[in-house]
DNA sequence: CATCGATGTTGAG
DNA sequence: TCAACCTCGATGG
């Protein structure tokens, strides 16, 4: 369920609070009892996210591979900073207004201006490391609690007792001293050699997060300007580019007001590039707000509806048969590849 | 309280 | 192309 933005921030959560470690890896629910064993006891030494997996790195170079495909969720619970205060003001960036085309700008065909990533302030005292962490400090001192780390995160009650008892399905169960990381419902979570880490990172797409500097637009722009695939598909495709799901695919598409059916090799270089720089933006976006926040430009009062419903959060994301935020055309919805695909066949023609 | 649907991927046919 | 995986919030009665 959970796109790329939510990935990296329980990697966060993992270098913060165990990385550095010493921890005991149990399977509560017992399907992955042999795995757990492999690592138990060791230090965590790393803690990765590229796009929608997840690897943890514990001593003698095993690597716990985890991906929470559809509804695969991490809990954690004890001493843990529990970033609670991303829906706040804190999360509210400097709206770079650039982007005339975003608001309510009816200009049809103007690409994507997003602000780059970097150029979106931070708020008051952001971290050294180019890091901006301060929300997750924030808080304050460690609070034994509960979070839990899905779609959406959501705090739970104080803690009572140390450790919980597991509730539910619980895959893995990682402890420290002070903390409790528990999955359910992954699709993927085996120990693996670092070449086999790196022959699965080798068959990902470019993330922004770690491809930014790198070569990651050019081999995005170079991927989808090979295939006849629609534009919409190939944003989906994880080997072209990581961390886009259903819901970033259809409001990257909007927001770069390009037909979802536009063939790969149709979309000019100018346009391939925006669309890399508008994802590499959400993203840092969403990791650092812990909000899929695709509608930026809001004012107080959207930005306050936005927080508090997630239809108000976007621009055609599961908005079929609504008028189109700009042009107030219906929102068409239709099937591609068994997955919901939302636009507006107007400001998207 | 039962049912539906979902922000994903894999593998069978 | 489709079922299976597996969990939970939203929805409706």
């Amino acid at each position: 369920m959970p796109e790329g933005h939510s990935v990296h921030r329980i990697a966060r959560q993992f270098a913060l609070h165990f990385v550095g470690q010493s921890v005991t890896a149990s399977s509560p629910q017992g399907r992955f009892a042999a795995g757990a064993a492999q690592i138990s006891g060791m230090r965590m030494t790393d803690a990765r996210a590229v796009g929608k997996q997840m690897f943890l790195e514990f001593d003698e170079r095993l690597w716990l591979r985890v991906h929470l495909g559809m509804y695969g969720a991490w809990d954690f619970a004890g001493d843990i900073t529990a970033d609670a205060t991303t829906a706040s003001a804190n999360g509210r960036m400097g709206q770079t207004n650039q982007r005339g085309t975003v608001v309510g700008a009816e200009s049809g065909a103007a690409p994507v201006s997003p602000a780059p990533a970097s150029a979106a302030p931070a708020s008051p005292a952001a971290g050294q490391n180019g890091e901006n962490e301060d929300s997750l400090h924030s808080i304050g001192a460690p609070r034994r609690t509960r979070l839990r780390m899905s779609e959406s995160e959501k705090l739970g009650m104080p803690l009572e007792t140390f450790p919980p008892e597991p509730i539910g399905a619980v895959r893995v169960r990682l402890r420290t001293e002070g903390a409790v990381a528990d999955l359910r419902g992954p699709t993927a979570c085996e120990v693996l050699h670092p070449e086999e880490v790196q022959a699965v990172i080798a068959k990902l797409g470019p993330d922004p997060l770690l491809d930014d500097a790198g070569d990651g637009e050019d081999r995005f722009v170079t991927a989808v300007r090979k295939k006849q695939t629609p534009i919409g598909l190939i944003l989906m495709d994880q080997a072209v580019v990581s961390g886009i799901g259903n819901v970033y695919r259809a409001e990257l598409l909007f927001r770069a007001r390009l037909n979802p059916h536009t063939p790969g090799k149709l979309v000019t270089d100018d346009l391939a590039r925006a669309l890399w720089k508008d994802w590499s933006y959400l993203l840092e976006l969403g990791v650092r707000t812990g909000q899929m926040m695709t509608m930026d430009d809001l004012d107080d009062e959207g930005y306050t509806r936005a927080l508090a419903n997630r239809d108000d959060r976007h621009w055609v994301y599961h908005r079929a048969g609504k008028p189109c935020r700009v042009c107030g055309t219906d929102i068409v919805m239709e099937l591609a590849a068994a997955r919901k695909l939302y636009y507006c066949p107007h400001c998207q023609a």
